[in-house]
DNA sequence: TCTGGGGTCCTAGGACCC
DNA sequence: TCTGGGGTCCTAGGACCC
């Protein structure tokens, strides 16, 4: 039996949530910057044929935002996280089996079903989920992950797909292919893109047909698997259950340079603590804390960036151990008379967390009681908004925070923010 | 003045061991 | 002075994704 496999996709998934709270930018266009109002990570179509490219940067393109009267948001993560959720629950309606393979995207298989019933199933898909959840999606089709993606791409840019492009219905995939730019695959990326072009390969259907050795000299062994997807042989399974994270890290940008050790402590505490959260969340505990600092990498002069690591005398995800480890850490790449502009906190070394017998009298054992506190700060935390409880080190004034001048408000998971409806 | 954040996988090369 | 071969483990760097 061949496999199946089915690509939900949100169209430019975070300007549709601040639609769908806010109808009177349907019409209009709009966009959604990253953190720290940085660059634009989400654009709506008007956006688009402005000319604005995916991650362009906010301060160069601010004047012609303004020009076309673009409404602009800092990004909302509370509430994107919450859509997402409505989306996938919508899904899960059609298939108990779903990869969830990022905020806005999801795979189902749907081996076993009938050819010619698939694209109007597609559909019923896509008129479910906007009438649930307001949130416009396209769907691909095909017979390996590669493909199905292969089929959104074109479910976006040829209106004739209506949303819906069924590449096993098609009888022909080779003309889908030619039509899409080799940029546009997955796994190709702005320097495989360069490269490519340079042997005069553009489109999805030109690399399709390259030799496999060539492939695997230029690509590796994962853009091999790449072009194999290509031709229709599956190489990447769908995975229901998703593997705990192997590292987990938490930076963020300041929104004004900083100078301060103490201001930088507090910056890497704070990380330091949701890094310790997340943690937790997966049920694991980690053995190393590596901490970083960077002056602005656009910086001409006193440009400085240094990373230090610092290993856990027993594995833990006690908040407490984390933060000291990372202060220790920062203190050892400290220098004076820089500007940074970013500290970061990662946790690698990650194992399971299961309560070990033979270490039970070690000094530093994530033992029960430890357990038990960060259990108590994490549920508070969860039912009354993350941060309401925090620790000493993290600071109270924050004056190192990002900007986010431009946010909306936290319809989903905020009594105090909810719409209010007018009579 | 101002250019995100959080991940994964692959490969090459060095350290170390026998 | 010259200078093995094979294996493993770790890390850094580069590519990608969203």
């Amino acid at each position: 039996m061949n496999k199946i496999f089915v690509l939900i996709d949100c169209n430019n998934f975070f300007v549709s949530c601040e639609r769908f709270f806010n109808p009177k930018l349907r019409e209009k266009p709009v966009c959604v910057l990253s953190n720290n109002d940085g660059c634009v990570v989400s654009r709506s179509q008007e956006v688009k044929d402005i000319g604005v490219p995916m991650g362009a940067p906010y301060f160069k393109y601010e004047k012609i935002l303004k020009y076309h009267k673009v409404h602009v948001f800092s990004s909302n993560f509370s509430l994107y996280g919450d859509m997402s959720n409505r989306v996938m629950k919508t899904l899960a309606h059609f298939t108990p089996e779903i990869e969830f393979y990022s905020i806005d995207e999801a795979f189902l298989p749907f081996d076993g079903f009938e050819k010619r019933d698939l694209t109007e199933y597609g559909r019923e898909i896509k008129r479910t989920v906007y009438k649930w959840t307001g949130i416009p999606v396209s769907v691909g089709i095909g017979s390996t992950k590669t493909l199905a993606k292969v089929g959104t791409e074109r479910a976006k840019k040829e209106l004739a797909f209506d949303g819906v492009c069924n590449l096993l219905a098609e009888s022909d995939i080779d003309k889908e292919l030619e039509k899409l730019p080799v940029s546009d695959v997955w796994g190709v990326g702005r320097r495989y893109t360069a490269m490519l072009k340079g042997f005069g390969i553009n489109t999805a259907r030109d690399l399709k047909y390259q030799k496999d050795e060539w492939i695997k000299r230029k690509m590796t062994i994962a853009g091999l698997n790449m072009v194999h997807e290509l031709r229709g042989k599956p190489r990447f399974e769908l995975s229901e259950t998703p593997e705990p994270k192997k590292q987990i890290l938490c930076s963020r940008s300041f929104g004004k340079k900083v100078a301060e050790l103490k201001k930088l402590k507090e910056a890497a505490a704070t990380h330091a603590t949701h890094a310790a959260e997340k943690l937790r969340e997966q049920h694991s505990v980690a053995e190393m804390v590596s901490v970083f600092v960077a002056t602005g990498k656009h910086e001409k002069n006193f440009r400085y960036s240094n990373v230090a690591t610092v290993p856990l005398s027993e594995p833990t995800a006690d908040s407490r151990e984390i933060i000291k480890a990372a202060v220790t850490g920062l203190e050892q790449i400290y220098k004076k008379g820089y500007w940074y502009k970013k500290v970061g906190v990662f946790l690698t070394r990650l194992s399971f967390d299961t309560p070990m017998q033979q270490t039970l009298f070690a000094k530093d054992h994530y033992g029960k009681k430890k357990r038990n506190l960060m259990k108590a700060i994490d549920s508070i935390n969860n039912e009354f908004g993350s941060d309401t409880m925090q620790f000493a080190a993290s600071g109270t004034h924050k004056s190192w925070k990002g900007k986010s001048e431009k946010k909306s408000k936290r319809y989903t998971t905020r009594w105090d923010e909810l719409l209010v409806a007018k009579g």
